[in-house]
RNA sequence: GGGCCGUUAGCUCAAUCUGGCAGAGCAGCGGACUCUUAAUCCGAAGGUUAUAGGUUCAAUUCCUAUACGGCCCA
């Protein structure tokens, strides 16, 4: 069998060992990050000082050019990417032959001075050099990189290492949840945790996944809202509460969904859906601004404002208008049906009125909803936890948010009249035992704490992956998840 | 779940249509080289063509199934 890379490095690894050097030394310690030592060279040259400041920093090595008694390396931190030259004249004569062993992709510490080549750029001579974690694998191509989009998600440090894009993508990303944590708490809303293992899971329509605890002996699920737990904070008097976590469906996997995804909710007493689509117009400007440094984004080729107003239209009229389903259509289910199969839109025999209207609007009008647009009052038996318009009780004080074609945001008026909800929650058990897999389960400890009293509160839930695709142009979702689920690869381990 | 496309050296890709010795660049290996930036020059290597079957004198190439992935649809 021939020799591989690996067995190459692994080699001197061995030698190293052998020679009674450690491959993976903690003894290093780091003066200067790659970025402060070019910033100071470049702002104030003259510190470096005649004699020579001295510097030590780390990285990975990413590129190597040798020249027999001298080489440069070129290595990268956190911050960015510096080189160092080596010469043999400058170094003891056991960490030059170190150096002659190291490869592509080891971490390695260098002491010394700076000074400029003759091509311009800053670069420390080495005066030290020490290898501090030996890679036993090579890298991908330094040039082409790593694009195998498979490799990319199952190894995704290699990807990382390989494409800045992606640590870019990353760093927003958590810029972005940043700037939502920094403008819900300076309107004085709490951060709070509430429980991902749930008896009953509600707050959304959606399957979920089921796992069980032993000693309890009793089966729970992996939440896919935490919805109902934070309302119960309202009625115990946490009047602004928000949370950032992890929200779980058993659905399909595809550019738009991950099995597991982060979700924020909050929820605002003594407001209003109305006053929820201010804050959101003035969230989601802020957040571009703090972020992007403008409100004007291009999203795969589209512009889209960001800064408020944004447009505001009722469900029944934005059919009508952008999906040419009259009004006076409407109330009419059959009618409907034959609507949806002229356009082509696949039901279920058995839906009602108000899912008919939604999967019309979904095929017919969301994807031509590229500004921002608030879609408002959705149909009462699709919205079971909304509380009814005051005007026209068939639809309830909702909207969703839509930008680029896609549902970022849903929020609304909260349900708080606790006989209301009971029946509500007994219509979706109807549609549950009909079939349903998706519908809501009675939650009688939910309906009691509002017979405490829930303060009349909006609440609203914006896909936080989403959001992060829109403000970062990914196409995908797993651009934007550092470890987006996969089938299993079965490599034969562990 | 359905349709289409893909899987070839560590990485990026050829060769597949029309079956006939599986190739290149980078990385790695040996050598030269004390200012390189995808360094350069010389040399020698590197393959279960995703997996399992089938057709054929002959399969990376054609057929079937499976696995994994991508895009689109549901």
């Amino acid at each position: 069998m021939a020799t591989s890379e690996t067995d190459i490095r692994r080699q001197k690894l061995e030698n190293l060992r052998g020679a009674g050097k450690d491959p993976y030394p903690n003894d290093f310690a780091v003066t200067h990050t790659a970025a402060r030592i070019l910033d100071q060279a470049a702002v104030d040259p003259e510190s470096l000082g005649e004699e020579g400041q001295v510097f030590s920093t780390a990285g990975r090595l990413m590129g190597v050019n040798r020249f027999g008694k001298a080489a440069f390396f070129r290595f990268k931190d956190r911050t960015g990417q510096i080189q160092a030259y080596v010469r043999r004249d400058k170094l003891p004569e056991e960490v030059f032959a170190l150096s002659k062993d190291l490869d592509m992709g080891d971490f390695i510490g260098v002491t010394g001075p700076v000074f400029k080549t003759r091509a311009g750029e800053w670069t420390i001579l080495a005066t030290d050099l020490k290898l501090l974690a030996k890679a036993l694998r090579p890298l991908p191509e330094k040039f082409h990189g790593l694009k195998d989009p498979e490799k990319r998600y199952r190894q995704r440090y290699l990807d990382l290492i390989m494409n800045p894009e992606v640590r870019e993508t990353f760093v927003r990303r958590s810029r972005i949840t940043a700037g939502v944590r920094e403008f819900l708490a300076s309107r004085d809303f709490l951060e709070v945790e509430t429980p991902m293992m749930q008896v009953i899971p509600g707050g959304a329509e959606a399957e979920p996944f089921r796992t069980h605890h032993n000693a309890l002996d009793m089966d729970m699920y992996l939440r896919i809202a935490p919805e109902l737990y934070l309302k119960r904070l309202v009625v115990g008097g946490m009047e602004r509460v928000f949370e950032i976590n992890r929200n779980f469906r058993n659905e399909g996997i595809s550019t738009q969904h991950n099995p597991e995804f982060t979700m924020l909710e909050f929820y605002q007493a003594y407001a209003t859906y109305e006053d929820l689509m201010d804050l959101t117009e003035e969230m989601l400007s802020s957040v571009a601004a703090d972020v992007l440094g403008a409100t004007l984004i291009t999203y795969q080729g589209q512009e889209i404002e960001l800064a408020p107003p944004y447009r505001r239209i009722s469900l029944a009229e934005a059919l009508a208008r952008i999906g040419g389903v009259a009004q006076e259509d409407q109330g009419d289910r059959e009618r409907l049906l034959e609507i949806a199969r002229e356009r082509g839109v696949t039901l279920t025999k058995t839906a009602k009125i108000g899912k008919i209207l939604t999967k019309l609007f979904d095929a017919l009008v969301e994807p031509k909803l590229i500004a921002p647009t608030f879609i408002t009052h959705y149909p009462v038996e699709i919205s079971p936890l909304s509380r009814r318009n005051a005007q026209d009780p068939s639809v309830v004080d909702r909207f969703e948010l839509f930008i680029a074609g896609r549902e970022l945001a849903n929020g609304f008026s909260e349900l708080n009249d606790p006989d209301d909800q009971r029946g509500r929650f007994m219509d979706q058990v109807r549609e549950r035992d009909a079939g349903d897999a998706e519908a809501h389960f009675m939650d009688e400890d939910y309906v009691e704490a509002l017979e405490y009293g829930l303060p009349p509160t909006a609440g609203e839930g914006i896909g936080m992956d989403r959001l992060v695709m829109l403000l970062t142009d990914a196409a995908s979702i797993r651009e934007v998840i550092l470890f987006p689920h996969m089938r299993n690869a079965d490599k034969g381990s562990r």
